[in-house]
DNA sequence: CTGAAAGCGCTTACAG
DNA sequence: CTGAAAGCGCTTACAG
């Protein structure tokens, strides 16, 4: 490997300092226009790269950014870092991707600042290396407590619309038993689930219809050695470095459960809204191996908007929360810390509908 | 933001100069016992954290490596790069992944390496920016011939072995006429192609049937702006960053306009080899919404061996060139030049067989 | 065992 | 307009 020229090797070919070669580079200060070009001649056949590593000690910044996911296989992971690295690099950032979420090694890391996908990994790093380490934070969450309880910024997914927006379109579609599949435990389904719980129970005090809410709720968990790849969903279980597959796409599994219960279940449910569009597919596969059609039979409703609807056997409608976008807006709000353009705290993000072909439309006419 | 204390803020509070702090942090030297646990005390209570930027101007070393692909989507990148992250993190480095593929940028990164998941990128790359920037080069190369040509290391795809080891499969399970979908252009959908005629003209010769090899053909291509997004085709076609979509999956869709050829010509193929997955699933759904099924009317074979089969619709057979394992395998080659471990300059790797639902068995007993 | 000093490659006030 | 010098935060041969 040929050694590189640096500035003291460019200032001792062309007779100068090298505070004149640095102001030559930078094109700041004041020089003659002559020595200035006649540096960078000579930079140039010296093929001359000012080092960044230097350059960033000065700085005292690298424009290099860390973003914390448990994987980047689920839909929503892989939008969010699509989305996160292709905002930076317009800025002239670049980002890491810590699968492994590690946090400790943040310590050895050249980055300005941490982003996460997911609040309950930000609350996890808060608690632990963020108490006396010190770099800017932004977190994309579906709690807007967690704004209150954390000094950080915050690209809220309004959940609220979210599943009102997927219940108002089921009940324009004619729907009335609205019920929901749901991961059993995690605090994201808990969220969705009570504002899923509140609407449902206005609809039967307003409408006098007397419905049994429980009986629309389908919740499916997997055994632990399946969800060994998908700390997304708990990221209290530290993800298993197993060699060999890290194809496991737990939402999927997850849905596939859901239909087994769903199959053996009584529920009077019209339509189900999912937890999220991975999940719905594996909902949609389970129950149609078994002979039950949708939309035909069940109206089926996901929460996302990923990538893949667009390629997988039927075209899923959706609630888009656009997961690229949000890994945009994090990134973006990030840099505005960095550059001290002193973004807000609160960034609300807005959801909408994306028609499929999973819902049917049962009103009378 | 908090100020972080430095070394010499340290050696301040206990009193000794900043030499016997780095020698207690970095456990080096001769140190007195009492005086080096002493300055770690301090520097606890301080929350002295190394600065990585000094550290690494000081050993010309980052640790970090950069990955040029043109997306995260199509699934050989994602896989490519879940790979590579894993691996890196593994032995303590990083990965940035360049998405845009713009060369130049790269004076301005910090990074020991270049990883290169295909060798046009790598090809261009080094007719332009690496002529004269001399960093560490591994790519993951389809063409043998490519290692000759370039002094980089490589990690090789056995093009033969992959394609021999689908025909050898097919003509298992009692298949003759084995045709290919290929796009129309590209490099390695050419390699491919050659390496898939000699062996059915070798076959023609040894058993005397006389096939048309020409008619066991299909070439698709899509239009240019359905192309937009997947430079990974054509390396030489700028990605365009159009706002709003990076979803295209381009092979599907080169796939499903195979699909339309097929329906409309009369070949006797009773088997396709599909240049990759993608390409075939998006044949196979093309050709499925018209009455055709898949493996009945027709059977289908894939190359890579993406996570996706194991949930779309139905599960490919494939010839797994494993793409994580190549991104695993570059980033090891790429860390052991850097560690001065000497590794192979080239590198093969073996395809292995993938069952699945998408060959039908027609021999005859 | 410990410290002063030079060095990694750059920038930027300060003098001239 | 230009250069010598101090500084970014660290390491490491060299003296003592």
């Amino acid at each position: 490997m040929k050694k590189t020229a640096t500035r003291a090797d460019v200032a001792r070919a062309a007779g100068v300092s090298v505070a004149s070669v640095s102001r030559a580079v930078n094109n700041s200060g004041y020089i003659k226009k002559d020595t200035k070009e006649r540096i960078l001649e000579i930079a140039k056949n010296m093929g001359y790269n000012p080092n960044p590593i230097a350059l960033s000690l000065q700085s005292q910044k690298t424009r290099q950014l860390i973003l914390y996911q448990n994987d980047i296989i689920t839909s929503y992971n892989l939008q969010f870092f699509n989305g996160a690295t292709r905002a930076a690099y317009k800025r002239g950032y670049s980002i890491f991707l810590d699968i492994n979420c590690e946090f400790d090694k943040i310590r050895r890391h050249l980055v300005d600042g941490v982003i996460f996908s997911l609040e309950a990994l930000a609350e996890k790093y808060i608690n632990t290396v963020g108490v006396n380490y010190y770099l800017p934070v932004v977190v994309t969450s579906n709690d807007a407590s967690f704004s209150f309880a954390h000094p950080v910024h915050n690209v809220l997914i309004d959940n609220h619309k979210v599943v009102n927006m997927g219940i108002d379109y089921l009940m324009n579609k004619g729907h009335r038993k609205i019920g929901m599949v749901l991961q059993d435990k995690g605090k994201n389904s808990e969220i969705r689930y009570r504002i899923w719980k509140t609407r449902m129970e206005q609809y039967k005090r307003d409408s006098g219809i007397n419905i049994d809410l429980d009986e629309l709720v389908i919740r499916a968990e997997i055994s632990n050695s399946e969800n060994m790849h998908i700390g997304h969903l708990d990221p209290t279980l530290r993800l298993q470095s197993s060699d060999d597959n890290y194809t496991n796409y737990a939402s999927f599994s997850i849905g596939k459960r859901a239909a087994e219960i769903y199959l053996k279940s009584n529920t009077s449910a019209t339509a189900l809204l999912c937890f999220n569009d991975d999940i719905a597919y594996g909902f949609i596969r389970g129950v149609e191996k078994n002979g039950v059609r949708v939309p035909e039979d069940i109206s089926v409703m996901g929460i996302d908007g990923i990538y893949l609807r667009e390629w997988l056997e039927k075209k899923i409608t959706t609630v888009s929360i656009d997961p690229e976008n949000l890994g945009t807006l994090s990134t973006n709000v990030m840099i505005d810390i960095l550059e001290d353009k002193n973004p807000k705290y609160i960034n609300w993000t807005s959801p909408k509908i994306l028609e499929g072909e999973t819902v049917k439309d049962i009103t009378v006419r």
